[in-house]
DNA sequence: TGCCAGGCCCTCTTTAGGGCCTT
């Protein structure tokens, strides 16, 4: 179902992690996933993990997962192993993208696996179009742009899920600012890389191409 | 030996420092 690349399809995905550094020796305890496509979520995946090591309590305080919920569950490699068939040749999508992807490339590494599509961060991209907001985590944006949600915050699918309602609403916003009759997400790429203070000047050069 | 995130981005910048974000 996921195995193809669409121009309008994204997979907007959030880690829970032992830490903050792959390199460190942290790992992923949970992924969460859901997959757009021309702006609705068709599919949507979240486990969690056993990282192979306790998590500590500043974790489990910050995630609500415990060791005990931890414990059961299958290692990251097999997790990991169907997480990277959902991802299929999607690109994808993260708040903080630079975080979730050294994690994703650090779980692939373990497993000798990887993905084709291009990462955006819709942090890089909220701070550029958002720049009154004053700050730009992704609760701070569920509550400056009104999103619905159901008040559950640092688990991955919820995480995910918020993203992707985040995605959509800039989306929609450019898309109207600047009347695009459509938006790529090679275009919404580029303007994660614009300075901010040429950003309204980059697109409206962009109306004129 | 001991320490340890790291990429982005702004500014009192570029021969640097520090805040923002993610767990």
């Amino acid at each position: 179902m996921n195995n193809t690349r669409s121009a309008n399809s994204v997979v907007v995905l959030d880690f829970e992690t032992t830490g903050l550094s792959p390199r460190l020796g942290d790992r992923a305890i949970e992924i969460g996933a859901v997959l757009l496509v021309d702006g609705k979520v068709i599919d949507q995946f979240q486990k969690l993990m056993n990282p192979g090591f306790p998590i500590d309590s500043f974790i489990e305080n910050y995630t609500g997962i415990t060791n005990k919920m931890l414990r059961n569950k299958p290692p990251c490699e097999e997790v990991m192993s169907e997480f990277v068939e959902f991802i299929g040749g999607h690109n994808l999508v993260a708040h903080n993208a630079s975080f979730d992807k050294r994690f994703l490339d650090a779980e692939l590494d373990y497993i000798d696996k990887s993905y084709s599509g291009n990462f955006a961060c819709s942090m890089l991209i909220a701070r550029r179009i958002y720049q009154e907001s004053i700050n730009h985590t992704l609760g701070e944006m569920v509550d400056y742009k009104c999103i619905p949600t159901d008040g559950v915050f640092h688990r991955a699918l919820a995480d995910s899920e918020m993203t992707a309602k985040l995605w959509l609403v800039m989306l929609d916003d450019i898309q109207c600012q600047y009347e695009f009759s459509k938006i790529s997400f090679d275009l919404m790429k580029r303007i994660s890389r614009q300075p901010k203070k040429k950003v309204h000047e980059f697109l409206q050069k962009q109306l004129e191409l």
